[in-house]
DNA sequence: AAACAAAGTAGGCAGTGGCAACAAAGATGT
DNA sequence: ACATCTTTGTTGCCACTGCCTACTTTGTTT
């Protein structure tokens, strides 16, 4: 059992960020109340101002720490993906949907400009799956699968197109039953449409 | 010049729609106040209640205009861009993605479910613009250009792709700059990923 | 002319985020 | 060891929001 220290809590601004991170999954950000956090974590409402100025300060840190597991999940799949290219490409393709799906509202939080403008930090955590997206196609050139060139412009379209498959399954226009075989088209036409003529 | 009548206003709700456009471009959804509209439209804070019975409601109604107006948009793009296939994807993905950066608290809207499960208006609003793509392939199946087989999950793709950009760009996470370089490559990959081969 | 429906008004309610002033607990310097 | 300073809480307030109910005005129907 966790003793709750009566004055200093201690570890607020993780309690708070767990809480947030349930609320988000259940309710959205919309939803999303300091007030109903701080109840849940039995504090009092202005607490959480000490460890987050604002609303919108609390969701750039979920946004934040939403693109280092989205980072780490993307990794995970990969180390279990084998050395050739395609099989790489569908696991980072698949670790990402299910991530986008899984919870959808935090990925919204993610890409979704809620953020205002100095949100350095988060556009920096963003670039490590970007990253990522770049060495994977690296690597397809250096496989000789893919055409050699500059790997930023397709990376921003595979990733794109994987960020818009979940979109619009996440908005309900598109139904989930497809999504794998979506999925298997959209790897493979993007395979196609930059393999080494 | 438009006379105000007095007590009844005839067209509060047309007011009210057009009054949240220009809130929504201007400070996004999350800022969009029933009662701002309502003082903006010269009327008590309960009268839009009468056109709209909930916030959500009007929301839904900007996301419906939405896809009505991309879908007016992306055919007046298609009638000047001439017979063949290329071209008119590449008109599509252009005219596609000047609406999502331009209004892009507008394309959030559209396809963020922030709407409630009864929103079949909103779904069968979507269905015009991607019923659109798809006759967008099956033309460059009869064509000869793409190779032959279900247009559904190109589409579905295709459409992805394109919101999935105006995500990243909007999102702060793709430099403007960037764009019209990007969408050339989406399109060129599109055309390669699915040619007949 | 009476009855009725539609569209607007007034006011109240609970809830929110943000702010300021104050209090407790811990850390720090002498 | 003690006094001081900083951090992290607390209370109470404000303006604002969406939603609800009850009432009023207007226009339409019969």
């Amino acid at each position: 059992m966790t003793s709750v220290p009566a004055y200093h809590h201690g570890n607020l601004r993780a309690t708070l960020l767990a809480a947030a991170e349930r609320s988000l999954r259940r309710d959205g950000a919309e939803r999303l109340s300091l007030r109903d956090l701080a109840r849940e974590a039995g504090v009092s409402h202005a607490a959480p101002r000490r460890h987050f100025p604002d609303r919108q300060a609390l969701l750039d840190a979920l946004a934040e720490s939403g693109f280092a597991r989205l980072d780490q999940e993307l990794r995970a799949a990969l180390a279990e993906a084998g050395e050739e290219f395609g099989p790489r490409l569908h696991a980072t393709a698949v670790a990402y949907l299910r991530f986008a799906t899984e919870d959808s509202a935090l990925l919204e939080l993610m890409f979704t400009r809620k953020h205002r403008e100095g949100a350095d930090r988060l556009v920096a955590a963003a670039a490590e799956p970007f990253g990522l997206m770049h060495g994977l196609i690296e690597q397809g050139q250096a496989q000789g699968v893919l055409e050699p060139g500059d790997p930023q412009r397709a990376g921003i379209v595979l990733f794109a197109t994987l960020q818009g498959i979940a979109t619009l399954v996440n908005g309900g226009l598109v139904a989930p039953e497809l999504l794998d075989g979506i999925v298997e088209t959209a790897v493979d036409q993007f395979i196609r449409g930059s393999r080494r003529r």
